[in-house]
DNA sequence: TGTACATCAGTGAACGCGCGTTCACTGATGTAC
DNA sequence: TGTACATCAGTGAACGCGCGTTCACTGATGTAC
């Protein structure tokens, strides 16, 4: 059987990822191979029978960031009764910025300033949708309930309402108006603003103790959103 | 008389950190040097008579652009008549977005990912604190003109009350309950959260026109803090 | 079960490169008398 | 107004460094018969 080499080389790829995710916490995002190389004890060329270039490793440890993210916010968020809405998008919202404090680097990879040049591997499209689908369920879940009240806003842009209409293609948003579509873009984008101006240091004169803002703020976006 | 010399030195000292924002657009945070030597057309050791090190280079760069955004914020809030509050914050959300996408490289050099083991300099203070002031007088003229209205949160937590008390030591807080200005670094972290996503690309699926989405969600904030 | 061949992980040397910073220098500008 | 000296912007060579990637190689593991 193979599998012998299978095996050892699939874990010297996981053992590489790690060692590359531990070296973009020390030294930010420009990672440098032959420092990964060394850390796993390995010349420098080496690496190269793992992945074809410095790049695909990036791009590897961009998507498995994505995926570990989502599948945080999937479980925390299922572990919460159905029919507590607010409970749900706190469990999400904290998710989101205990994976990111746990992982500041790799929060701060997919997160913060891009890569100039480096494109977004389209893999990453699959786990951005499972978190989406987490909140727009939410969202319906609130809205058929009759606990998320919406008033039809004829000032809203036609051209927004289809945008919306259109976002995360593949995605089931029925019965989710645009009205309220756009409250949960608005509080996702807070969720992140928060978790990122408390990990890139944007909070430091303000507030000590980052969890009881933190949770504080996610009672506030909840009640904004009108689940209470 | 020494004019002409020290005419020219800030001259050269300006066109250099010109230099440097716009190799900073084109190869993002890891300024370097040599580079912008090149683009002013002198040899690379020559910077040294200017700034001392890469790092004071940087740090002159962020010192500034802090100071361009607080400029900016200032000016476009003071042209809004007083009592237009919404008015007065969506000048200013919309004054840090149009400045952001004027200047992207060093938007994110100032709110996306920190260089590691760099210290953001003392003199980012004054700035940071200007735009601060400006936030919270808005939020204290809707106070104190029965607009804002705000009932006592015994939830919050006395630790998180003392911190929003303390923020921002030597801004003038008073008569703005602590409630008033955990909602104001709500939205203003919602606000940045919102330019940051634009700009690192998170709503590429999502949104295809952006302004009108900001501006819809600035209406949105604006009713959530209460500013109607 | 044993042998011949193919696969492939890891080595080590080499490539060409750009980097930040230092240093002794030249020559122009500014200052004192 | 002219001369002697000080200041300082910019040069060019050199330093030691780490980088991504390539290539021919060795030797162990896997496969076919």
């Amino acid at each position: 059987m193979s599998n012998l080499r299978e095996r050892l080389r699939s874990e010297m790829t996981a053992e590489i990822k790690q060692a590359a995710r531990d070296r973009l916490a020390v030294e930010g995002p420009d990672l440098s191979l032959r420092a990964v190389a060394r850390d796993v004890g390995m010349v420098s060329s080496a690496i190269y029978r793992y992945f074809p270039s410095r790049d695909d490793l990036l791009t590897a440890l961009i998507v498995d960031g994505y995926t570990a993210l989502a599948d945080r916010v999937e479980a925390a968020e299922s572990a919460v009764p159905r029919t507590d809405l607010a409970g749900r998008f706190a469990a999400v919202a904290h998710a989101v910025r205990d994976w990111a404090k746990a992982h500041p680097a790799e929060y701060a990879l997919l997160y913060g300033t891009p890569v100039p040049g480096y494109v977004a591997p389209q893999e990453t499209v699959v786990p951005v949708a499972r978190m989406g689908v987490v909140l727009i369920d939410i969202l319906r879940d609130g809205f058929s309930a009759g606990e998320l009240v919406v008033s039809p806003d004829d000032r809203m842009p036609q051209r927004l309402r289809e945008d919306l209409a259109d976002m995360l293609a593949g995605v089931d948003r029925s019965g989710v108006p645009a009205e309220l579509l756009s409250r949960g873009l608005l509080a996702w984008s807070s969720v992140f603003g928060l978790i990122s101006f408390e990990l890139f240091g944007h909070l430091v004169g303000a507030v000590s103790d980052h969890d009881l803002n933190f949770e504080y703020q996610i009672r506030a976006l909840n009640r904004e959103v009108g689940l209470v």
